[in-house]
DNA sequence: GTCTATATACAGATAGAC
DNA sequence: GTCTATCTGTATATAGAC
């Protein structure tokens, strides 16, 4: 695994800032050079086009996956658990790269959906083993796609109308209780 | 309550089903006078900004929420699952249009986000007396959104994980045991 | 590797004919 | 009320200097 140049790094975490932050309209090459402090030829240098940009990010989303899943499976709390209260955080990697990715989907890649759809599946695949039938399956991935969207949909730092902390906590306990084997 | 001109609904109409089938982008202002089968400028004689047009496509939703509420309150096989059961439909009118203004929300309309806030806030107040405490409610809220997210972020035609049919009876049943009072 | 300058395309919007 | 023609801004992408 070569490492690769620290500028196209800060590139592409400029890219999905501009996403999660203001966007898909508002992640334009030009914006992205601008907030990654080069200039659009150097943008370009290291993305040869837009399209290329959005691959990157989407490849970078499916490595913070793989390491998720198999954080899913160890976890201490329980799978479930685990994963419904990792679908509501705001400021990992994981849920940034989502996010923004959601949102090239939304403005038309068809790359960007395939993978969101992929990823859902992969989530699903591994949770099945703890959830007691379909319906309590599809319960659990519903929950957390309604957490993801309210996060996804809310533009920057308006408070959603997720459960934090404690009513978190409830919600969690009710949909185990529900669905859990 | 003067009915509006029909070729002005029919431009609605184009550019809804823009929206919902190819997304946000596809949804630019020569398109939908193309799909509606008139000119830029007969588009503009109706709508004189592309911001008329999304406010004219809000203002619609808001009218057919309206309808929604009162069915909800009223419907025979109870609020929470006429509620969920109506979250997974894809072609009736009002989630088309929810799907339509989520794009837009999407797509960096403030206007279009604040009104798909202040509808979730409304369908959770006509809901809160039928569930039996705030986690009940966050559970029946969530999974709808849930629901919602997965028909929005699909593309066209491709068929969702979203449970149908028998499935969809079964989730019902899960979540109302779940959450009723 | 990174820059400036420029080409090309298309979006939203205006003007004025019919 | 609907059309064509045109203006302006901005996004992606290319060419070539440093």
């Amino acid at each position: 695994m070569s490492r690769p140049p620290r500028a196209r790094e800060s590139v592409l975490d400029a890219f999905e800032a501009l996403l999660v932050d203001e966007g898909e309209r508002a992640a334009t090459m030009d914006a992205t050079a601008r907030a990654a402090g080069v200039s659009k030829g150097g943008l370009l240098y290291h993305f040869g086009s837009k399209d290329a940009l959005e691959t990157a990010l989407i490849d970078r989303l499916r490595a913070l996956v793989d390491e998720d899943i198999e954080e899913i499976s160890a976890a201490d709390e329980g799978p479930i658990a685990y994963f419904l209260r990792s679908s509501a955080m705001e400021d990992d990697a994981l849920d940034r790269a989502i996010i923004a990715v959601s949102r090239l989907a939304q403005g038309g890649s068809a790359a960007a959906g395939e993978t969101l759809r992929d990823i859902r599946r992969r989530w699903e695949d591994a949770l099945r083993p703890h959830a007691k039938d379909a319906a309590a399956l599809d319960l659990v991935m519903l929950v957390s796609d309604g957490l993801y969207f309210n996060n996804a949909l809310q533009g920057g730092a308006i408070p959603g109308p997720v459960p934090t902390g404690a009513g978190m906590d409830d919600l969690i306990a009710l949909v185990e209780r529900a669905a859990r084997d």
